[in-house]
DNA sequence: CCATCAAGATACCGATTGGTATCTATAAAC
DNA sequence: GTTTATAGATACCAATCGGTATCTTGATGG
C-alpha cells in the first residue's frame, strides 16, 4: 500500500483546498495531517517545508484550472467562441467551483504580494500562463479573420482579466453571482466590438 | 500624557498598516506592540480581542480611502469629471498609495471571504459604500443631464468595481502600473459613451 | 527468505500565538 | 492634597506553531 506518488499527490489536493479556502498562512501543518490522515513526517517527507508545500499546492491548483479551461475552450471552434467559453468559466466558478474557495490566483497574489516572494513568484508565473493564452486566443483570432485586425491585444487581456479576477472577488464576497453576471455581460459586449 | 482616544488612534492607524501588508491572520499581537510601542494591556484595553481589533481597523482603512476619494471628487463639477478622478485616485493606488499593501477592500475581502465572518461582513459593508456612491454619480450624471437617460447604474458600478480591484491585483502583483493604466483607459473610454 | 532502503509514524523541540489576571501609575474630581 | 477610576505595564497561561530527530514499517531486489 506504499505509493508515494499518491502520497504526494493526495497532499496537494488537500492542502491545496484548504490554502484556497483558509489561506495560506492560516493554514497550519496540523489542519493538513488531520484533513489527509497523514503525520507531519509524511508530509516533511515530500516537501522540504511549508513555502515549498504552498508553492507547489498553488502551481496544482492553477493546473486544475487551467484543465477545466482547456476543455472548454477547445470544444469552440473560433477565437470569439473560445474567449467565451472561458467567460463562461468563470461565471460558473461561484455556483460550481472547480476548486474551494474561490480563485487560486486571486487568493494566492493579495496574501502574498507584500510578504510571501515564494508564493508571489509563483502567482506572478500563473498570472502570465493566463494573460499568454488569452493574448493567442486573440491572436488567432486576427490570424484566421475572425477578429479585427490591429488590436491591441495586451490591453484587452489586461481587461478581460482585471474584470474577472475583480467580478469573482465582489461575487465570493456576497455571496451570489449577480455581479460576475453583470461582468461578463460587459465582457460580451466587447467581444462583440472585436468581430469583423 | 494619557490620551485613550489618541492611543486607541494610534493602534487603528498601526494595526491597520500592519493587517493590510501582511494580512490580517499574519499579523500578531506582538507586531502590533512592538508597531505602537505600546504593550498587550493597552491594546486589549481598547478592543476586547483580536477580531474586534481587526474589524475597526479595516474600516478605519476605508475611511481614510474614501476621505481621499471624496476631496478628488469634489473638485471636479460634472458627474463624467468625478467618476474620472475616481478612475485616477486608484492609478495613483500602486505609485503613491494612500494605505500601505494596497485596497483594503480587496485584500480584507479574499482572506474573510470564507473563514473570518466579522471581518467579511465589515468588508460586504465597505463594497456597499463604494457601490452606492457610484450609482449615485452616474444617477446625478443623468438627472443634470451629462449622462445619457436609462442608463443601467447597477450594471456599470459592478464593471467600475470589479475592473479596478482586478487592475490593482495585477499591477500590485507585478509591482507596475501598466495594468492599472490599461484599465482606466478602458474605463475612461465607458464614460465617454455613457456622456450625452 | 532475507537484507535494504525509503515511506511514513511518533515524539519531541523552542518559539510564538491570543488571551487574561494582576499590578502600577497617572490624570481628574472633590 | 487626597481619593478614585482607569489607562497602560507586567507577568503569566495553555495551546499551537513550523520543524526535526528518531524509530517502525512495508515493498522490493537479490
Amino acid at each position: 500500500m506504499r505509493q508515494p506518488e499518491v502520497t504526494k499527490a493526495a497532499i496537494l489536493k488537500q492542502s491545496g483546498s484548504l490554502f484556497n479556502t483558509q489561506g495560506y498562512k492560516a493554514t497550519s501543518i496540523s489542519d493538513i495531517t488531520t484533513a489527509t490522515g497523514l503525520t507531519k513526517g509524511a508530509i516533511y517527507r515530500h516537501f522540504k517545508n511549508k513555502n515549498q508545500l504552498e508553492k507547489e499546492a498553488l502551481l496544482h491548483l492553477s493546473q486544475i484550472m487551467f484543465d477545466k479551461i482547456r476543455e472548454r475552450i477547445k470544444a469552440q471552434t473560433t477565437a470569439s467562441g473560445k474567449l467565451k467559453a472561458l467567460f463562461s468559466f468563470f461565471e460558473t466558478y461561484i455556483s460550481n467551483p472547480p476548486v474551494k474557495g474561490g480563485c487560486p490566483l486571486l487568493n494566492a497574489s493579495t496574501e502574498a504580494d507584500d510578504s510571501h516572494p515564494v508564493l508571489r513568484k509563483q502567482a506572478v508565473v500563473i498570472l502570465d500562463m493566463l494573460r499568454d493564452a488569452i493574448v493567442r486566443l486573440l491572436d488567432n483570432g486576427t490570424k484566421y479573420g475572425q477578429l479585427k485586425p490591429n488590436i491591441q491585444k495586451e490591453y484587452y487581456a489586461s481587461v478581460i482579466i482585471a474584470m474577472l479576477e475583480g467580478a469573482i472577488m465582489m461575487s465570493k464576497l456576497r455571496g451570489n453571482n449577480a455581479d460576475i453576471k453583470m461582468t461578463i455581460q460587459h465582457l460580451e459586449t466587447i467581444m462583440e466590438e472585436l468581430e469583423v
